[in-house]
RNA sequence: GGCGAAGUAGCUCAGCUGGUUAGAGCGACGGUCUCAUAAAUCGUAGGUCCGCGGUUCAAGUCCGCGCUUCGCCA
C-alpha cells in the first residue's frame, strides 16, 4: 500500500493535467532485476522471469482496482530495454567514459558467487551484535564495509565468505558535475534540491555499474561474465516503456517522447531513490544523447498510525487486503487531501481517516448531492430550472476556484486543491442552510425548484473538480445528473432546464469495524 | 561521526522573499434547521509558533547554541 501513495499522486497528476486538455501518458515498469529477484526465485524453485511476471499480474490487478490508469506498464526484463540499455552504454563507452577498477569483494565458495552487502552478515565492529547486515548494523546505526565484520557468514548457505578481487566497470561520474549541478536548477523541490547539492559538493566518485555472475539482468556486451547492475537498466525502463508503447500505437518514431525537447518528461520517485534519478540517470542521458527529464518529483513514505508499517501490528497492509475490506477510491480521497508537493513522509491515522472520508467526502460532498437532487427527485419531478442570482453567482465563483484546485493538482499541491473543492461544496451546503427550500417550497413550489437547480449546478461541478481524485463514483454521479466529464471546461457547462435522473446512494460511511477486520487480516496473513 | 530536514491549537497540517490582533480542517462545547446517508449550518473555547541568546523599527519567518524526532552517507 506504499507504493500506492506513488501511483495514485501519479495517476491524480495525470488526469488534472489530462483534464486541463493536456497530451499526456502515463508510464511506469516493473523493476525487474537484481540480487533479491533472483534468490527469491531460486528460494520457490521458480525462474526469476516467472517471478517477475507473477508480480507484474499482481500489480495490475492493484492498479486496475485503485483506478490507476496507465498508458502502458512495461517490465525492466524486456527485449527494448536490453537494447536500450546496451546502447546507452556503448555511447558512454565510445566517449571513453567507462573505466576498468578491481573491486574487492567477498566470494562464498559454496554458493559460488559474489554476495551483495546485504547478503553477508556478521558480527557488528561497533557494537559488537551479532548477525547483523554486511552494510550496517541495526541496533546501532552503524555503517561500514562488510570485511569489518566480525566473523562474516553467507546469508544463503552460512559458510564463510572469502575475500576476491574483480574487475569492475565504472562509469565515470565526476565528468558531469557541473552539467547536473545545471541541470537540476528547476528540476527538483527546493528541499531535494538541497539535499542533493551536499553530494555535489561533497564530489561525485565513478560509479560501479557492473555485477559478476550468476546475476539476473542483462549480461554486458563485450564481456564475460558481467552483467549491468540494476540500477543501471532500471531507469532505461521509462525510455523502453514509452518505446513499447509508441511501438504498439504505430508511431513513426517509437522515441519521439524522449527526444530534445519534443515532450516535458516527469518522473515520480520515493525519497529512497532520488540519489539514482538525480545523479546516475540523467548523466546516463546526457552521455547518451537522450532528452533530460523536466522533473523529478519525490514523494515521503507511507507511516500507518504514525509508525512504520509492521506487520506484527497488522499495519503492513496490501493493496489486496485494502479492496477486500474498504472502498479502493476512499484511499485516492484521503492521500489527496493529505498530500502536498514535499517528501514528507504521509501518516494513515486510521481515525484521521475516518473522520476525513465520513465527515468531507461523504458528509460534505455525497449528501450535498443527496439532498439537492433527492428533494428535485421527490417532490419536484427532476426537472431542474434556471438559479437565482446568487445561485448563479456560486457557480460563477467555482469556475474560477475549482479550476484553481485543478492547478493546485498539477502543481502536487494536493491538500491545497481539495481545500479549493471542499469550500466549493460548503458553500453549496451554506446556500441551502440560508435559502431553505424545503421551507419555500410550501408556498411556492417553483421558488424551491430554483433555489435547489443552483446547488446541483455546483455538484456538477464538484462533479467536475473530483474527476481526478475518485473517478469512479464522479461517473456515476455524472450520470445521475447527466454531464460528461470531458475535460475541465465542463465548469463553465450551464445545466439547463432539464430532467436529472434519481439519485443513488454514492458512498458509505466508514465504520471502526471495517477498519478492525482490516488491521485483523492482516495480522492474520502475517503470522 | 559528518551532513540534511523537521519541531506551529487535543489531532493532521497551512503560513511565499521578515511587516498589521498567528490560520484551516477535524475533534470538544453551545445555538439554529430538519430537505439530506443522525447529515448541514452558526458561534465559542484552545497556542511562551521546541528552549535560550542575538540581528532588526519589526521574527513563527533571519543568525548562533542546545534539546527532540526523522532521513542520507553510493
Amino acid at each position: 500500500m506504499g507504493h500506492l501513495v506513488e501511483y495514485i499522486q501519479a495517476d491524480i497528476y495525470v488526469r488534472a493535467r489530462r483534464q486541463a486538455g493536456e497530451e499526456v501518458y502515463f508510464f511506469c515498469a516493473a523493476d525487474s532485476h537484481g540480487t533479491p529477484i533472483e534468490l527469491n526465485a531460486n528460494k520457490q524453485g521458480i525462474e526469476p522471469e516467472e517471478l517477475v511476471e507473477r508480480a507484474r499480474a499482481g500489480f495490475l490487478r492493484d492498479f486496475a482496482d485503485f483506478g490507476v490508469t496507465f498508458d502502458a506498464f512495461h517490465s525492466t526484463h524486456s527485449p527494448e530495454n536490453r537494447a536500450l540499455s546496451g546502447s546507452i552504454y556503448q555511447a558512454l563507452k565510445d566517449r571513453g567514459e567507462i573505466l576498468r577498477r578491481e573491486v574487492d569483494g567477498l566470494y562464498c565458495e559454496h554458493d559460488e558467487r559474489f554476495l551483495p552487502d546485504r547478503f553477508v552478515r556478521g558480527r557488528c565492529p561497533k557494537c559488537g551484535a551479532d548477525d547483523q547486515y554486511g552494510d550496517n548494523c541495526e541496533l546501532c546505526g552503524a555503517t561500514y564495509d562488510p570485511s569489518e565484520l566480525g566473523a562474516p557468514a553467507c546469508a544463503l548457505c552460512g559458510n564463510e565468505p572469502s575475500p576476491r578481487s574483480s574487475e569492475h566497470l565504472f562509469f565515470d561520474l565526476p565528468r558531469y558535475e557541473d552539467s547536473l549541478a545545471q541541470w537540476m536548477e528547476g528540476a527538483l523541490q527546493p528541499a531535494v534540491h538541497n539535499f542533493v547539492k551536499c553530494w555535489l559538493n561533497e564530489g561525485l566518485k565513478p560509479w560501479d555499474i557492473s555485477r559478476d555472475g550468476p546475476y539476473f539482468g542483462f549480461e554486458i556486451p563485450g564481456e564475460t561474465d558481467k552483467y549491468f547492475y540494476v540500477w543501471l537498466d532500471a531507469p532505461v525502463g521509462y525510455i523502453s516503456t514509452a518505446r513499447h508503447w509508441a511501438t504498439q500505437q504505430g508511431k513513426e518514431d517509437p522515441d519521439y517522447l524522449w527526444r530534445g525537447d519534443a515532450a516535458q518528461r516527469t518522473h515520480i520517485i520515493g525519497k529512497d531513490i532520488v540519489y539514482f534519478h538525480s545523479l546516475f540517470w540523467p548523466a546516463m542521458l546526457m552521455g547518451s544523447g537522450w532528452g533530460l527529464p523536466d522533473r523529478i518529483h519525490v514523494h515521503g513514505f507511507l507511516q500507518v498510525d504514525g509508525e512504520k508499517m509492521s506487520k506484527s501490528r497488522g499495519t503492513f497492509i496490501t493493496a489486496r487486503q485494502w479492496a477486500d475490506h474498504l472502498p479502493c477510491e476512499y484511499l485516492r480521497f484521503y492521500y489527496a487531501c493529505r498530500l502536498n508537493d514535499e517528501a514528507n513522509d504521509l501518516n494513515l491515522d486510521f481515525e484521521d481517516f475516518s473522520n476525513t472520508l465520513n465527515g468531507e467526502l461523504v458528509n460534505k460532498v455525497v449528501n450535498l448531492a443527496s439532498r439537492a437532487l433527492g428533494f428535485l427527485n421527490k417532490k419536484l419531478d427532476s426537472e431542474l430550472g434556471e438559479p437565482d442570482a446568487e445561485g448563479l453567482a456560486m457557480i460563477e465563483g467555482n469556475k474560477e476556484r475549482l479550476r484553481r484546485a485543478n492547478q493546485h493538482f498539477a502543481a502536487f499541491q494536493y491538500h491545497q486543491g481539495m481545500r479549493c473543492i471542499l469550500a466549493a461544496a460548503e458553500e453549496a451546503n451554506e446556500y441551502l442552510q440560508e435559502k431553505a427550500p424545503w421551507a419555500v417550497f410550501k408556498e411556492d413550489p417553483e421558488a424551491a425548484r430554483v433555489i435547489l437547480s443552483g446547488a446541483v449546478g455546483v455538484v456538477a461541478q464538484l462533479t467536475v473538480a473530483l474527476e481526478p481524485i475518485v473517478p469512479e463514483l464522479c461517473q456515476r454521479l455524472a450520470a445521475i445528473v447527466g454531464i460528461e466529464l470531458h475535460s475541465i471546461e465542463a465548469l463553465d457547462e450551464p445545466l439547463g432546464c432539464r430532467k436529472v435522473a434519481a439519485f443513488q446512494r454514492l458512498a458509505e460511511r466508514i465504520t471502526p469495524q471495517q477498519l478492525e477486520a482490516l488491521v485483523e487480516a492482516n495480522r492474520e496473513e502475517a503470522s
